[in-house]
DNA sequence: TGCAGAATAGAACGACCGTTCTTTTATTGC
DNA sequence: GCAATAAAAGAACGGTCGTTCTATTCTGCA
């Protein structure tokens, strides 16, 4: 079961959607690899940053070749974010399902979080740097942004519950404390290791997230080791 | 004296040597507004959405009015981030000094610290929205804004230390470590309640850092109560 | 009071921005 | 292969940006 049913409106049937149903027209493919291009500028440059002009030169096309695909700044910048949320989900947290519920698929939720912020210290991640610049700009860019995240950190609340109920987790914990924890590894890690290029970073955030398990994890289990 | 010539050393000297030596010339204050009100922008959208333009329509100047006060828009910028790093010295490090070394001096720290970014759901930290504006855009404001940081952290390093001398803390942990996990929490909570709007944040923050505090809490001492 | 020098205003610059409109080129369906 | 249509280019727009230059106003000291 996907984890997203809200955003899948018609844009992303555009992107993803319709080019499997219709043949693949000329400008479809086009507009994926404006949405690609657009999308390695904006985690460097962040979504503000984001300029139609620089994306031409990028694409080597004229600034009108390629506004005509999304017909504004901001739906270019939906796109963007739209196709990120999806490359999230592929990598992050599809793989995940297929480990069994409980404390293996949520550890392995983070890990694939780890690993694609760990990935991110060096191209930027927009979930991040969106917040900023959209934390009181309301908006749509701001709503497709949120959505995304809070549909991400629902699957993570899910995942607690599920831990718990398969009795891999103390029962009396609140599953959105455990999920704002582990969120919080991942901002300072993304802090400290791309913006103060703290050494280290990463296992701190690592023995943070063995400390969170250890501290939440039903008395009745071993603590969990870290394993892998 | 020209302010065009070298605009980095000229412009740095005008605002703090300057003031003390000389008797306050109307421009410093007039610049000491100029800055003031700069602060009050670059919080809500950040040093880089920060112009002259609208800061001189803030202050009823002229833009060339502004702009002559500090000789380049990245000046400006590094004024900025001086005088947050001055109030945030001012209103979290400096009144925890007169708590005692050890835990009490760094619950002091942190509740402070809370406070303040309590308050900065509202208006934003230009700590965390310059972290992503200059992350991969080496340069002068990033170093200032680095640096401020980087003192920050530092302190909060010592004040770990204090705490395991003191036999607060336990002797074994690595208090970047501490302080990694401490600063994870004020990120988030920033970045849950400020974007997300989550309700509950604060507590969450809370919370968590009882948490640490039990986890890293020396075992002579009994776990921190959390007070006031 | 008057004068040097600082502080501010005003206009203009080149550059880039998002967007619109028109024209040309490429692709598709028959 | 040709017409219909989609895709891309090109030029221009009004706007804002940081910055520069010159002119004006104000301030402090003799």
């Amino acid at each position: 079961m996907p984890v997203s049913s809200f955003p899948a409106k018609t844009a992303r049937l555009s992107s993803a959607a319709a080019a499997a149903s219709k043949n693949a027209q000329k400008g479809l493919q086009t507009k994926a690899a404006i949405v690609d291009a657009a999308l390695g500028l904006a985690t460097h440059i962040g979504l503000q940053g984001l300029s139609i002009g620089a994306l031409a030169e990028v694409m080597r096309m004229s600034k009108s070749g390629v506004f005509a695909h999304f017909g504004s700044r901001e739906e270019l910048q939906i796109s963007v974010v739209r196709e990120y949320h999806a490359r999230f989900e592929e990598e992050v947290f599809f793989p995940a399902l297929r480990c069994p519920r409980g404390l293996p698929r949520l550890q392995a939720m983070f890990q694939n979080w780890m690993h694609r912020t760990s990935v991110e210290i060096d191209s930027g991640c927009i979930y991040i740097s969106g917040a900023v610049e959209f934390d009181d700009r309301p908006g749509p860019v701001r709503d497709a942004l949120a959505d995304s995240v809070q549909v991400w950190l629902a699957a993570m609340d899910r995942a607690v519950v599920q831990a718990k109920e398969a009795g891999h987790l103390r029962l009396d914990i609140d599953e959105r404390q455990v999920v704002f924890e582990i969120h919080a590894l991942i901002l300072a890690l993304h802090y400290e290791a791309r913006f103060l290029k703290t050494p280290g970073s990463i296992s701190r955030a690592n023995s943070a997230f063995a400390g969170i398990l250890t501290r939440y994890g039903s008395p009745a289990t071993a603590p969990a080791p870290k394993k892998s």
